[in-house]
DNA sequence: TACATATCTGACACAGTGTCAGAAAACGAC
DNA sequence: GTCGTTTTCTGACACTGTGTCAGATATGTA
């Protein structure tokens, strides 16, 4: 409030409190990072081409909001009602992946293992690698973050070769 | 220090402050995730069996010591000092990720990638995974979870092909 | 100008963190 | 036991962050 021109009294006549600040900010951002994201979430097509297009979304809107992300996750952690609308909404895209997954299981895309702990682990790796990569200034670059976000998440999910094929085709385009 | 028998200020004789106290958990609880971990970081031996018993016994731990891991992550979000503790100790393991995937590529075992911002998201995935499993009542079973980290992390470092292997391996024994 | 509505502010209350002088307890010598 | 010394503990205070509220100021309109 130091750094503003209006009085804290008045911040509570636009924000019941600063829970409800953080949980419209946490809802603008869900809303861009869920565009980002649909490719892979309820894209047709090439699985492993949707993964790479929808990690790069992800990672572009992180970049950009890194300091907006690294508020709202820090927030979770001191406010207990907020920690249960940032663990809703990393559960939203829990559900999500774990759908995905399965579908991609029933077409024999991926392999058969229980989806919900891949999907809960592969969702952490994510969120809490562009956090602390975008969160602070001096911010990571964001292709090598891109990069090892893809690598891992094709890997696991589709197999290691798709990985170096990918990048070798890049390479000769 | 409501639930305690001594008064809030008997505390401070014991401890400089807040910090100090989350420093001394987090220095004890590093040691033994390290000791944990020592098998991939420094052991000798098939990688794939290695990254599976530092695992196990990284997930092993962090299940025991769940709530303490989380209090000190969450603490590493609301004190400035602290944050620069926990900094360091997530860095020390990605040096020595680092150091691991570079040696395993030297012999061919691992593709040639950066290894830097692998082995950082391979981390933060591991460590949020645990918190977030394991962190409050109740816990997960850490049996899935150290599947679904043997799984990426492998398929990541050494190829898809060994995660299915192993796992007929050992169905059969 | 006078009234009504919208917006803002200072003062207060309460919780969390750290400090400090002095009280209480433990110990040792006689 | 009773001093004197050292260790340990406590209540009161100071400072910061969060939220509330009555009343002041600004804005719009007849």
């Amino acid at each position: 409030m130091a750094t503003t021109s209006i009085s804290r009294s008045a911040f509570y006549q636009y924000f019941e409190d600063i829970h409800q600040l953080m949980k419209e900010l946490l809802d603008m951002l869900a809303e861009e990072i869920f565009a980002a994201a649909k490719p892979w979430i309820a894209g047709v097509g090439d699985p492993v081409a949707l993964t790479h297009e929808s990690l790069e979304g992800m990672v572009h809107v992180c970049y950009q909001r890194g300091p907006f992300l690294r508020a709202i996750s820090d927030a979770a952690t001191t406010d207990d009602r907020f920690e249960q609308d940032w663990s809703d909404f990393l559960g939203a895209f829990d559900d999500a992946a774990c759908s995905r997954i399965e579908a991609d299981q029933k077409q024999g895309l991926i392999a058969r293992f229980e989806p919900r702990p891949v999907a809960f682990a592969l969702n952490r790796l994510d969120a809490h690698t562009v956090i602390e990569a975008f969160g602070k200034h001096p911010r990571s670059k964001p292709e090598p973050v891109h990069e090892a976000l893809v690598r891992i998440r094709i890997s696991t999910l589709y197999g290691s070769e798709w990985v170096e094929k990918r990048s070798s085709n890049l390479v000769r385009t």
